[in-house]
RNA sequence: GCGCACGUAGCUCAGCUGGAUAGAGCGUCGGAUUCCGGUUCCGAAGGCCGAGGGUUCGAAUCCUUCCGUGCGUACCA
């Protein structure tokens, strides 16, 4: 049996481009895709509808001549059709989808894996969530988006350097010491006064609880730096845990704290001052986001000598860009959309290429309980946390949750509903699908077919089969896009396909019967698909389990 | 006001760079199992793709106006 080295894409793509140059045509622009309907084929393409324009011909005729010009031409087809308004419809044959069979399980976790980042290195940024309390239900989208991204491109082969901006200086970070100092009073028995802006969480007094642990009784007013390195330290811990507890853990935590003791702050001003795109005025210092397009200027350094949120922003991308990556990736809540413009301007001024950074905006999560919105807030104490949801639902149904839909949207999370566990979870259903295999391959050695490595492929031929296998050879093709649109959820999508192509095929056709043979091969068929699913399942972090 | 998004079935959402009769899950109603796990499968009902205009062979998709929602528009992060 043949191998075919080309996927069907871009085997008809590249046979196309032939055609057109052996017909004498412009390459013109045209799609080669897969139709949303199988009876449009396996693959499908416009080419001739684009081309009627320039060529002053009907579509239809146009289709007849490239479609005889194609004739034997790709390998493994089957049959070409026409249809109206002049799509040129492939269609493949079972030969085709038999020969990846035993490349599937010869490859297993490597089949059809991609190495077209070549090493590259990249950095992504995600999480960064200031370090005054737990991680909320909000952060964790972000999370999982970052970790699903970072490994979806080590899948194609890029070098990726997962990295989390800590927060450990300016106005909040001191509002959180000042907020366990109150706490901490008040265990000294001094009345509570948590100030203007504090935060209200239990865990504040958690972490003054400890802190007296450690420290004892002390006479506390001129010991705020104290207060706010054992507590951002404390939280720390926990966001880690958190984290971890998600499958996720960061390369690199970058501390805020250190751009101000290795002086890269007041190089960023240095630098801009230098060129003149900072002012002086009001007492603060100013940066001309407006010779950048912005509508107005923006402040670096407040009258009071602090600086704002932008200037470490700044500085920190600074940094990224002269540590040498080839790209890097920022994920943002969309409430930051507004802060990046400033950013790039910024290192546009000081003559930095800002081409390599792409930033990857994500809507908010709105959680509802029993159809109740719930608001969050990490000040006020009413939020969920990522580890209360963890502890609900467990870390397979967060993960895919938060990835199985379009960043751009709102992310509802029903929070009754992730409760339920039940079939009306998507995660069930997939990891279903994986137990299920699991299963009938175990019966199947009980029934005695213990190898079934010299199968005769050529056996499936069923139209479930032919659909199933050709959604298993479409996995690449959803990597490509993932690596493209830096999306996971097309992947998540993806594998809810695939189990569904598996137990559409399993309700109508037995694997394990009397037929010998025909048992082989399908025990080799199942087997693929429970590569594809487990490899799949991986890169979003879900586990693959053997039975439910 | 201005900027960035979003608006598709009762609900939650897909629909990739414009393509063929707009799809799925849940919910509702009705079916399928002597059999490898029914946590499964099949069928039905349910849509002027927010509204109007434009671009073209062709629009849920691109442009534009309007309406609605979210987030920004800080010397908060």
């Amino acid at each position: 049996m043949s191998v075919f080295e080309e996927n069907m894409l871009q085997a008809v793509q590249n046979e196309i481009y032939l055609c057109l140059e052996r017909l004498g045509w412009e390459r013109a622009q045209f799609s080669v895709e897969r139709p949303r309907k199988n009876t449009f084929g396996h693959v499908s393409s416009n080419v001739a509808l684009t081309l009627a324009k320039q060529l002053k011909r009907r579509p239809l005729d146009i289709a007849n001549d490239i479609a005889a010009e194609l004739e034997g031409k790709i390998k493994g087809l089957e049959k070409i059709e026409i249809v109206a308004p002049g799509f040129i419809n492939f269609t493949f044959s079972p030969e085709y989808f038999q020969a990846y069979i035993p490349r599937i399980r010869k490859e297993k976790e490597d089949f059809q894996k991609s190495n077209s980042g070549k090493g590259k290195k990249v950095q992504v940024e995600f999480v960064s969530a200031n370090p005054t309390g737990p991680l909320t239900i909000g952060h964790g989208r972000q999370a999982v988006l970052g970790d699903t991204i970072s490994r979806i491109l080590e899948w194609h082969d890029f070098d990726v350097t997962r990295e989390y901006y800590f927060n450990d200086a300016g106005r909040q970070i001191r509002m959180l010491g000042l907020s366990v100092l109150a706490r901490y009073n008040e265990l000294m028995g001094m009345e509570l006064d948590i100030p203007e802006g504090g935060y209200e969480g239990e865990y504040i007094i958690d972490i003054a609880a400890d802190f007296r642990k450690k420290h004892g009784d002390l006479k506390t007013e001129n010991d705020l730096e104290l207060f706010i390195n054992f507590a951002s330290n404390a939280i720390f811990i926990t966001i880690r845990d958190t984290l971890k507890r998600l499958g996720i853990e960061h390369d690199v935590y970058f501390n805020e704290k250190d751009l101000y003791k290795q002086g890269k702050i007041k190089e960023v001003l240095a630098v801009l001052g230098e060129k003149a795109y900072t002012y002086e005025e009001d007492g603060a210092t100013w940066f001309k986001a407006t010779e950048f397009g912005a509508d107005k200027d923006r402040v670096l350094v407040k009258n009071t000598g602090e600086p704002t949120y932008r200037l470490p922003d700044i500085a920190y991308h600074r940094e990224k860009i002269r540590r040498g990556f080839d790209l890097i990736i920022d994920i943002f809540g969309a409430d930051h959309h507004a802060t990046y413009p400033d950013v790039k301007s910024a290192l546009e001024a000081m003559g930095f290429d800002t081409s390599s950074i792409r930033v990857l905006l994500h809507q908010f999560v709105t959680l509802t309980r029993n159809g109740e919105m719930v608001k969050m807030s990490t000040r006020k104490a009413n939020f969920v946390t990522l580890d209360e949801l963890m502890d609900l639902v467990g870390t397979d149904v967060v993960r895919y949750f938060y990835i199985m839909r379009n960043m751009d949207s709102h992310l509802n999370f029903d929070l009754a509903l992730a409760q339920k566990q039940t079939d009306e979870n998507p995660v069930f259903y997939l990891q279903y699908a994986h137990a299920r295999i699991c299963n009938i391959l175990l019966h199947s050695s009980e029934k005695g077919i213990k190898d079934y490595e010299d199968a005769d492929l050529t056996l499936l031929k069923e139209p479930e089969l032919i659909a199933l296998m050709d959604v298993m050879l479409e996995f690449k093709d959803i990597m490509d896009l993932c690596k493209k649109s830096l999306e996971p959820m097309h992947l998540a999508n993806y594998l809810y396909r695939l189990a569904t192509a598996f137990h559409k095929f399993y309700s109508v056709h037995r694997v394990v019967s009397e037929n010998i043979e025909l048992s082989k091969a399908r025990l080799q068929l199942i087997d693929a698909v429970k590569i594809i699913l487990a490899n799949g399942l991986k890169i979003l972090g879900v586990s693959a389990p053997e039975r439910m």
